[in-house]
DNA sequence: TTTGAATAGTTGTTTAACTAACTATATGCC
DNA sequence: GGCATATAGTTAGTTAAACAACTATTCAAA
């Protein structure tokens, strides 16, 4: 049953989602102060593949909550940009490794750290144990919304 | 002084927003399966002018957190759709006034409690005082990060 | 072994975001 | 009045998201 605490003028922020808007406009930002020539949809890519290297285009997909086309043309354009290639898998040739060249790892420290600092600015201010009760109702809020979509990641 | 409790681990959820993303993604279905044939996007402009009819392209800027090009497009389109219209204002000849039609305005009820139905699925299981801790630290975050931005909504 | 379904990935099309460069109108100062 | 500057909006170009339709490979069952 729902919980009907929700007033109508309220939605709109929830729905846009300003703050990771801000979030990601801030990074941008810095990204392109340092002169580095990426979006930060593809530093979401690239930071996934940071974690674990080779993933196919399908695990990309479900770690970053982009459909197949998204991951195909972000994919393409981190190719262009010589921070990933390519590799066939020899087991399932309908797969393909997604794998970062040494330009990509060098990337890595350097976007970590303005990733950090620009969260550490977004929550200046905001107490340790209200930014984990954020992150918990967010998650819930994805994990309630996305059920359906678990094996179709769209 | 930043206040470091951010780990990595942690930092993909927030950057990409994706619980904003599932609402939206959620509401688009609602539209869909309805027949109405608009975008989410476009539905955040008619928000804001349910809202307040007339409201001028800068002032949907500043209300919808985009920029005049995204909003000049947006417009465009909601012309396309017959939803909206833009008046030139006689005060000052700069102005469009941005202004619904008798379509638009039957749009509200329905796509309201669609919106509504949404997020109430969404926060299903989740405690009132909770969401109202989100809630502030997302508008935290968003003060934090748009401060030098507020004369010149980008 | 062949057929049909499922999976991995690509392509085409529309809508939108962001940047930069642009036009037109308004305002303020000399 | 005339000029610089600010403001409102548009246009052009690149990147990305969502959806539908497509190809190629794998796998399972008759």
């Amino acid at each position: 049953m729902p919980n009907n605490h929700f007033k109508k003028g309220e939605l709109y922020s929830f729905v846009t989602g300003k703050a990771s808007i801000a979030i990601a406009r801030r990074l941008q930002k810095k990204f392109n102060q340092a002169g580095l020539n990426i979006t930060i949809e593809q530093w979401s890519v690239l930071y996934q593949l940071w974690k674990q290297d080779g993933l196919s285009q399908q695990e990309l997909c479900r770690a970053t909550f982009r459909d197949k086309p998204s991951i195909t043309r972000l994919v393409d354009n981190l190719e262009k940009l010589q921070l990933v290639r390519r590799m066939a898998s020899s087991d399932d040739r309908r797969i393909n490794r997604i794998c970062l060249t040494k330009l990509a790892f060098k990337l890595q420290e350097q976007t970590m750290l303005m990733a950090e600092d620009t969260l550490n600015e977004a929550l200046e201010t905001v107490p340790a144990e209200q930014i984990e009760v954020c992150k918990s109702v967010l998650q819930i809020v994805y994990d309630n919304l996305n059920y359906e979509n678990k094996n179709k990641p769209r």
